[in-house]
DNA sequence: GTCTATATACAGATAGAC
DNA sequence: GTCTATCTGTATATAGAC
């Protein structure tokens, strides 16, 4: 159910993520659906909630990863499908119709990475340049739902983008 | 009643600007709101060309910036509550609840910040540079549903990223 | 547990008085 | 021009059968 909600809220949007459109793109009826989640708000709690799980996760790959923090933390903010991605726009979603549980929670997340990352850069300057290449990769790449947005470097590109950004912000 | 439209918007979200909540704060009552705006869209075509007949004037200013085009374009990407940015935020919001003439507008408002950005940068990474950091604080701003500043560089720190951006960048 | 049926609230829009 | 009153559709949520 929490699946099916997701996906309308990345695949169309907001409005179109209705109870009775969860409900259906679930296999199950809305009162099935409000026996488990007993509100539109639990449901939106419920996917918050898969949000912090996965930035978890994603925070320790960021410390553990072999090609270094900065350039694995770009990477992966231009990637599109993975399940991180997705709630992470389901999310934004909400946020921008107006949930502040979400938009807070939105802006804890940016915290966490923006810790994970500041070790690793050389100054303050540094620190957000990285942030705000990387929030552009994300905000291109993955909140393209609304067609907004412009292609994000690929392949070579995105290699020299990632030495660029380190020569500019490694410290 | 369209800067009631606006506000609401910006710092409410889409579900909240509703004609009754419009009418209210524009101080009208909904049927003295519908005499001006026969419908919800042509309450948002409104909204709409406000933000063309400023986009036309922020590419002359980019031009014409004593600053430079690099300079003006990032500090103008952060949300400084001036009137682009509000109607530019407020135009998002509707994108983002599905109203497609939103979203070519703000398509073509991309698509023009990035020609007039394109012949002051060294090459495609630099351009990619400068358009990401702008992404970055937009996204940072736009994520701020109060519309108060958000967590983005000002001042003196904004004054150093765009100097580290330009010598990353510049042609 | 999951369903159908229904209550309640609120959205956009219309009609007609003044 | 602006108002009040009202229509219609649709959203969330509840009640109770199975």
């Amino acid at each position: 159910m929490l699946d099916a909600f997701e996906s309308l809220l990345v695949e169309q949007g907001e409005r179109a993520a209705t109870m009775d459109a969860t409900a259906k793109a679930a296999g199950v009826s809305k009162g099935g659906l409000l026996y488990h989640f007993g509100s539109k708000d639990a449901l939106e709690s419920g996917l918050i909630d898969r949000l912090n799980v996965l930035v978890d996760d994603d925070i320790a790959a960021i410390e553990a990863s072999p090609e270094g923090p900065i350039a694995y933390f770009l990477r992966s903010s231009a990637m599109e499908n993975d399940p991180l991605d997705r709630v992470l726009v389901a999310v934004s979603r909400l946020a921008q119709a107006g949930n502040t549980t979400a938009t807070a929670a939105l802006r804890t997340v940016r915290d966490r990475w923006s810790e994970a990352i500041r070790p690793h850069v050389g100054g303050p300057v540094e620190h957000d340049l990285v942030m705000l290449v990387s929030d552009g990769l994300y905000y291109n790449s993955a909140l393209d739902g609304s067609g907004v947005a412009g292609p994000v470097p690929t392949g070579a590109e995105m290699d020299r983008l990632i030495a660029l950004v380190e020569r500019s912000a490694k410290a």
